[in-house]
DNA sequence: AGCTAATTGTTTGAGCGTTACCATGGATGT
DNA sequence: ACATCCATGGTAACGCTCAAACAATTAGCT
């Protein structure tokens, strides 16, 4: 790595010279700085960052943790994370939890000793599932700001959300008003606060729709397990359903699949909502009906809202984001 | 953020004092330490990482450069680096190159700088279409050590790749042992080094094989356009096609649907072969047979090989480690 | 012309948080 | 009285920036 010092000796000059040449400083002559900033270039000396950072007590790097790459959703906001704090002249540092509580917390930990300027995350299960933020919170204390999105939890920070429980209260609503009778709710994320607050916008719309008769009915699938089995299971428990609302990224999609395997007509028989990315590539026939997240506005939002947060570093009202969400009726619904 | 500075004078002690306690420094007392200790846990003192790398000269993170975090097959390998990376004590710092030369040549210009220790990458495919790695070499020639994995170039440095060519010949003997005589090939990476590969090993086993009377059908399908147009055609134009390898990580998944749409028995008719991570969650049925990647043991190779190669960090042989494939038999293949 | 005052261009020095090396001072042993 | 040991303190350095000091030139004024 080329440094000042090297830069200054070469030149003759003080460090402090080549410093302020470089950075256009009006204290400097014209030709001096030209002279400077020519060598600079010819040995293409980039300033090093650490020690920058040290000094200004700013390292231009976030912290991203996310709970799980693998999913859709979850590579997809890293994308947008990754690319507006890249368009801004951030870099980010990503750590996966991978659902667990502990790792979520080491990773915290080890960035909050002067690595980055703040956090962008989304909550780990097992981190709902304890209501455990003491972690969290621990972070905030130090004045090191936290931006959640998704999963959130109570902490006083900023946060970016889609409006679960009218999104799912939307696509119920459209599944009644198509004269469906049987309605389904399929989830793999009933312990997350984004799973609870979407189940309760299907079970608002069909308590307030007085023509429908039928309990709601919950099927809770298991990642672990065997998604495909809970799902048959389904159709062999109700065999009248007309209608499936999917929460998830993936049981809509599987659903689908076995629907098609049983002999329904879709949507004729039976209509089916996802919960995805707008523009998700699934290659099914028909096509999936979903609630798109248009997740590259919740990425960017994030990266606003921290960057926002760290020129007005004092300010204690927070703010949270709600990203519109859209329903988007493709093939298998009518 | 609390110091060294802060500690020592809480303690009427030097900074050196300190900071040799909380190394377990021979030459501070059992009784002092025990003090510096305790104050450093209550007041939960982290070591500046800025400061700590200026010294040091290094950084204890990795910059991961991947073309396309949505792919899942670098989503997966970037899950696989950040595991390893982090059992391991190193932060990585994610940039996605989209696919661009620009945004390569950027990401690793902007952490040159100081801030890794050394880089994993992937590389774009506008990359390997220009066939121009003079950023890549620019950043080898101030010996920051670079691991490639899967789209490899020709530059001496350490690599991780799998045997592309052996795997897709593998399976296209696998497709002419169960008597097929109408093998296509469909790829939307023919532009990429692992794509030509993957054509060649296929193209070598069909000319081996002196039974095979038809010439080999290479099919390119164009990520931007309709993946399932150009699948749709290729039945319209090959109505005797009996099997097919796709050497790409989506294609194989639209065949299928595509073939079963069409009236194909699968697999009596037709056998299908995909190219993909060895327990991908494709809700097909049947389910695809697949060219397993084993794509955790990529990722974690490529930390290995760039942590082996800073700790002795003049060698310049360069090591290039192949990781096994497995051809997965499931339901598409006889 | 002769002096101070202002301007310009540069260097010096301190400090960000650490650690490594060397110095210091007090107690102990012979 | 002097060498030896032990616990601690002081200083410099990593690469950078910023305030303050300084030297050299130019301008302003009697």
């Amino acid at each position: 790595m080329v440094t000042l010092k090297q830069l200054a000796e070469q030149l003759n000059v003080s460090v402090s010279t080549v410093s302020k040449a470089l950075n256009n400083s009006e204290e400097i002559s014209k030709d001096t700085i030209q002279r400077v900033k020519e060598l600079a270039k010819h040995l293409n000396y980039q300033p090093n960052r650490m020690a920058l950072s040290l000094k200004s007590n700013k390292t231009k790097t976030f912290g991203v943790i996310i709970p799980n790459v693998l999913n859709h959703f979850f590579a997809k906001a890293l994308y947008a994370i990754e690319k507006e704090a890249s368009r801004q002249g951030f870099s980010i540092i990503t750590c996966v939890s991978n659902e667990l509580l502990e790792k979520e917390e080491q990773s915290l930990q080890v960035l909050s000793n002067g690595s980055v300027d703040g956090f962008i995350m989304s909550i780990a299960e097992e981190t709902q599932v304890k209501n455990s933020t003491d972690h969290i919170s621990l972070i905030l204390d130090q004045d090191i700001p936290i931006v959640l999105f998704d999963r959130v939890a109570d902490l006083s920070c900023d946060k970016v959300i889609i409006d679960d429980f009218g999104a799912s209260y939307e696509a119920t609503k459209h599944l009644l008003s198509e004269g469906r009778k049987h309605i389904v709710l399929i989830s793999d994320i009933e312990e997350l606060s984004v799973g609870k607050l979407r189940t309760n916008g299907y079970l608002k719309a069909l308590e307030e729709n007085i023509d429908y008769k039928q309990p709601p009915i919950v099927i809770h699938v298991n990642k672990d397990n065997d998604v495909e089995a809970s799902i048959e299971n389904l159709f062999m428990s109700n065999p009248k359903v007309d209608g499936i609302l999917s929460i998830d990224n993936t049981s809509g999609v599987v659903a689908l699949h076995k629907a098609l395997k049983k002999g329904f007509k879709v949507p004729e028989d039976l209509s089916i909502i996802g919960f995805s990315d707008e523009n998700v590539l699934v290659f099914t026939d028909p096509k999936l009906s979903t609630i798109s997240q248009h997740t590259m506005d919740i990425g960017k939002a994030t990266v606003e809202l921290l960057i926002d947060r760290l020129n007005k570093k004092n300010t204690t009202t927070h703010v949270t984001k709600t990203i519109k969400t859209n329903l988007i009726l493709r093939g298998t619904t009518k």
